[in-house]
DNA sequence: TGTTTTCGATTCGCTTTCGATATGATCATG
DNA sequence: CATGATCATATCGAAAGCGAATCGAAAACA
C-alpha cells in the first residue's frame, strides 16, 4: 500500500485476493513441488482443517463429487505421504482418512507461501 | 475476529491464510468449475495478471516448468474457453496467449470466491 | 545467401486419470 | 439369518498427462 496504512483484511478486493492467489500458486509450481489438483488440493485442506473423522463418503458429499473421484485423490495424496487411511474399528466398511506429519509440514509450508504472497501484494 | 478490531491483511497468519485457501478452493470444487491442476491454474493467472506479450516459452521460463508443460495446459485452458492462442504477426513463430472474456469472467469469480472466503474467516 | 539458432507445436510410448458402473465386504433391519 | 442398504474400491474403455525427441517455420547471424 503507497499510503502506509494498513490494509485492513475486510477490504480485500478480487483484484488483491487473486494477485494473492497467482504469487501463492505461481511460487508453489516454481518450487516444483506436487502438482496438485483442485479437488485433491480440496481433499487435503479439509482433513487438516475440519474436525475429524474424514470418510470417502462424508468428504465426497462436502465436495459436491463422486466418491470414486475422492478415492482416487485419496490414493494420490496417499503416495504422496500426505494423507494415510485407517480402516475404521466401529464401522469395518468406513476408512478413515488421517493426516500425517507429512501433510502437516506440507501445508504448513504452503501456508507461509500465502501469507508470503499476501506480504508482496500488500506491502506499505 | 471475536474482539470486533479489523484485522489486518499484514497480520494475516499461515493457519488464517490456509483456512481461506480451503473455504476458496472448496466452494471452486463444490461449484463443479472445471478441475484445474496447480500448473493450470498458475498459467492461467499468469497470464490475466501479468503484462502481456506471454509465449509458451516465457511462461515456461517463469514458472520453471518444461514447455510442452506448458503447451499443454494452454490446450486445456483454450478447449475451455479461458484463454486463446494467437499467432504473433511480429514474430511468426511466436504464438502469444491471450486472454477472453470467459476467461476473465471465470477469474473474477474465482477472486470473489477468496474474497466471500476472506470474510468468512476474519469476519468480527 | 547459407548456416545456425530459436521458436512453438507435434509426435512417440507409456503412464495416469477420468466418469460410470460393478463388486465385495459389512452393517442394519425385519 | 436373510435381505437390502451402505461402505470403499475394482474395473472398464476413453481421455489426458508425462518427458524426450523431433518437426517445420522463421529469425538471426555470418
Amino acid at each position: 500500500m503507497k499510503d502506509g496504512h494498513a490494509r485492513e483484511l475486510m477490504d480485500l478486493t478480487p483484484t488483491d485476493a487473486l494477485s494473492i492467489w497467482r504469487d501463492a500458486i505461481t511460487e508453489s509450481v516454481r518450487r516444483d513441488t506436487p502438482d496438485l489438483s483442485a479437488r485433491q488440493m480440496a481433499v487435503l485442506t479439509t482433513v487438516y482443517l475440519c474436525p475429524a473423522p474424514h470418510t470417502v463418503r462424508g468428504l465426497a458429499e462436502q465436495l459436491n463429487v463422486a466418491k470414486p473421484a475422492v478415492t482416487r485423490a485419496v490414493d494420490r495424496l496417499s503416495e504422496l505421504g500426505l494423507v494415510r487411511r485407517k480402516p475404521d474399528q466401529e464401522d469395518r466398511r468406513s476408512v478413515l482418512i488421517n493426516r500425517t506429519v507429512k501433510g502437516s509440514v506440507f501445508l504448513s509450508e504452503f501456508g507461509e507461501m500465502i501469507v508470503q504472497a499476501a506480504h508482496g501484494t500488500s506491502q506499505s
